[in-house]
Parts: C-alpha cells; structure tokens; sequence
DNA sequence: AGCTAAGTATACGTTAACGTCAACTAAGGG
DNA sequence: CCCTTAGTTGACGTTAACGTATACTTAGCT
C-alpha cells in the first residue's frame, strides 16, 4: 500500500469550509474515529478514509439528517454483518432508509413544482 | 362563498399529529396567523386555509428546512408583488429554491445508490 | 352550583449542534 | 531563548424548536 497523505484537523476543515471544533465535535458523537494521533504531539491526523467519511457525513447534513441518523448510515455503511440475522436487520434498515428517501424526492418533487407554478403566475401576470 | 368549517387549535393538531403548542409556537414565529380568534372566548379558530398552510410548513420540516426557510417560502406563495422591481426579486428568490432544490435531488439520488449498492453487497456475499 | 374539558398566557426547561473562551503544550523561526 | 502558530482539553454560552408546568377563564354537563 502506498504512503497515504496525512491531514491536519485545519487542512481538513478548510476542505470543507467547517471548524476544527466541528470536527472534534463530529469525534465526540463518534462520526469520526480519534485514533491515528501524531504519536509525540498529540494532535489529530486525518487519512482520504475519514476524509470521505466527512463528506458524507456533511452531504446527510444538507440533506436534513440528524447527526444521529448519519451515524446510523454510516455505519450500515462499514458494517460487516455476521451470520444472517445481522445481515437481515442491515437489509432491513436499508429498505426502510430508501423508502423515506424515495417519500423525500417525492415531495421535494412537489415542493418544486408548486414554487414553478407561483413563479410563473408571477411572470404571465401584468405587472 | 360557503360557511367554512372552523377547525379548533386541537382539531388542527390531531390532523397533523402534532402539539397545540407546536401550533401555538408557529403563530409565535408568524407562520400561522393569529387573527379569527372566536370573539368571547377569545380561543383560536382555523380555516381550510390556515389547515393547507401548515401542511405546507410539515412538508417543510420533513424535508430539513429551517422554520425561518419555510416562511420565506410560504411568504413566496402569499405574495403580491408590487411593481417591477418586487417581481423580479421574487422570481430570483425562486430560481435560488428551484436550484438548491435540484440539488437535493440530485444528492437523495446518490445516496440512494450508495445504499443500494451496499445493500447488494450483503446480498451477494454469502453469509 | 360544582365539576370537568379545553383553551389562554406566561415562563422556565430541554436537546442538538455547535461557538467561544481560557489555560496549556509543542514545533519552528530568528 | 523568545515569540508566533497550531493544536489540545475542558467548560460554559447560544440558538432553534419545541416540551412542560402554572395559574386563570369559559362552555357544557349534571
């Protein structure tokens, strides 16, 4: 495996125009692992794995999940299901998580045609 | 124009499952009106139309929208642009929606596929 | 008349998701 | 060696969106 590029909690926030008390926060709910310090200085090394694990967890974020709902995700995400009642309780969360972002594109569907709608009564009206 | 039927704040909130208080709190914040109050009593009466709007500010909340978002856009609806100018700022306050509103859609799709895709996987794999 | 159910206003409490501040440490430059 | 820069761990502060408790009023029974 090659040398991965390490990153600082700054050169991580910056990415993603975050703070760092963000990031540690993310840590402190348990988004975002603790471990790799800088083993003398103590301070936090970031690898592209936490870096995409961020990503995610802020792409949930705009898309109005709770934190805790992220967590959930993402941890379906990185779970390694063991026998087949693990891994059909997994499929299951899965299931019920794609309904609820199928009913969310339904209604921002709706939500996007109603705001068409009065924006183009606005435009045909005479002003 | 036909007698409308009222609606009691209780009425409204059993419909919706929520709380009175919710609804008293979202007159609070100037999402619902506060006027039609029951003359003596002085207790809150709705119409169909307070009824719609707040299916408009739930729809809203289900879709990760701040109470402060969601009053700009119902306010979008509720408008009467005078003039040019107040024409064209709302048409621009939409456009902004209908773009951040794509953009939902289009990052619900992806983690549609993310999921599905992990999903698969512990399909696939055997157990 | 007395009681209950439903509503009102006021106000303090609560949780999530951070912001901010204080006190400390460690690395690197001049 | 001193100073600046970046990071660390507490710990208290803040805002949105309500929950909850308290004290009071009114309508409808019985």
């Amino acid at each position: 495996m090659t040398q991965e590029h390490l990153f600082s909690i700054s050169e991580l926030a910056a990415m993603f125009d975050i703070s760092s008390r963000t990031i540690r926060y993310y840590e402190e709910v348990g988004l975002l692992s603790s471990e790799n310090r800088e083993s003398l200085t103590k301070q936090r090394t970031y690898t592209n794995h936490e870096r995409r694990r961020l990503k995610l967890i802020l792409r949930g974020k705009k898309l109005g999940f709770s934190l805790q709902e992220i967590k959930e995700m993402i941890d379906l995400y990185e779970s390694n299901p063991e026998g087949e009642v693990e891994k059909k309780r997994i499929i299951e969360f899965a299931d019920r998580k794609l309904e609820e972002i199928e009913e969310q594109i339904v209604q921002l569907e709706m939500l996007k045609a109603d705001i068409l709608a009065h924006k183009e009564k606005y435009i045909d009206k005479k002003g």
